[in-house]
DNA sequence: TTGATTTAGTTCGTTAAAGAAACTAATATA
DNA sequence: TATATTAGTTTCTTTAACGAACTAAATCAA
């Protein structure tokens, strides 16, 4: 399909959008948080196509959010791994998790559990004001130009 | 193109992907969240084409993210307004921004502010976990079956 | 030493989604 | 009477996703 370069945009979602907004990438970073390092191994646990994978993999290389590194001469083998850049970005995927499990679960409950290692205990994402930490509520918010805002161009 | 349905999986990662997993569908509820309620605001502020628009409308509001609202009668027509469900995915949105702003904004900084319109500061959104309010850190985390995940499937 | 397996892709043909532009339709307005 | 407003629908082209088969280098098992 023909797909429109948002990733120019005065806009911090539209340009996380242009990387994340497919069905597969979410998905790929998932599985690289949960451990997974090799091609084989993200289309096993993935279904995803090989090519797909292929392009993905390329795509989010060029973005700095993995980086293919050799574990092994003859014949040269790689895996993938997260950037910092990268990591970073589970952030976003543990608020898709939180709304997942509010809005799409079953009645039986979230899938999926995320434990803290050290205290055992079940953590559930949120997301809050970094000042306050206090949970935004979206009908108090205003939105004006930040200064990354491009001088040419109208606001929203 | 062919398009694998994600919703089915036990991954509230990969059912919200199902969801928002497209490049339009993040600037839509952007839209929405910012007061845009008509077809052709939204395509004059987007510059998504009428009937991709169209096409996600009639699947959000299957989703029940929106509701279509008549404003008038002769010709009938129609607001899209969000659900509180759909209003929820504010938080999804927020963790792309604060993302966005972190690792793909140029020098000059976010393109785009959140102010809280009660005290006219800036907010900057954070995940943290719901009962101790820290920021999850992705290392520490183990993943694990929750009461959702079906019997018959293996996990990851 | 031959044939299977592992790992990591590439290639190819089919399906379907995105984009652009033109078209429809009901009504109000100049 | 002609134009504008609002909200779509239709049609055509381009391109991404899917699936399956194929390639390639090396190791392993019989």
């Amino acid at each position: 399909m023909k797909r429109t370069d948002l990733s120019k945009l005065p806009c911090s979602i539209a340009r996380t959008s242009n990387l994340l907004g497919d069905w597969w990438t979410p998905l790929v970073l998932r599985e690289a948080f949960f451990g997974t390092k090799r091609f084989d191994e993200f289309i096993k646990r993935l279904g995803i196509g090989r090519n797909v994978l292929t392009q993905r993999f390329s795509r989010l290389i060029d973005e700095d959010i993995f980086v293919r590194i050799q574990y092994q001469d003859k014949p040269p083998r790689y895996e993938y791994h997260l950037t910092e850049k990268g990591r970073a970005l589970f952030d976003v995927l543990a608020a898709m998790i939180r709304w997942g499990d509010d809005w799409l679960a079953e009645a039986a409950g979230a899938p999926i559990e995320l434990i803290d290692t050290a205290s055992g205990k079940i953590i559930k994402p949120m997301v809050v004001d970094a000042k306050t930490l206090k949970p935004i509520v979206q009908r108090n918010i205003e939105v004006r130009k930040g200064p990354g805002f491009p001088s040419n161009l109208k606001p929203r």
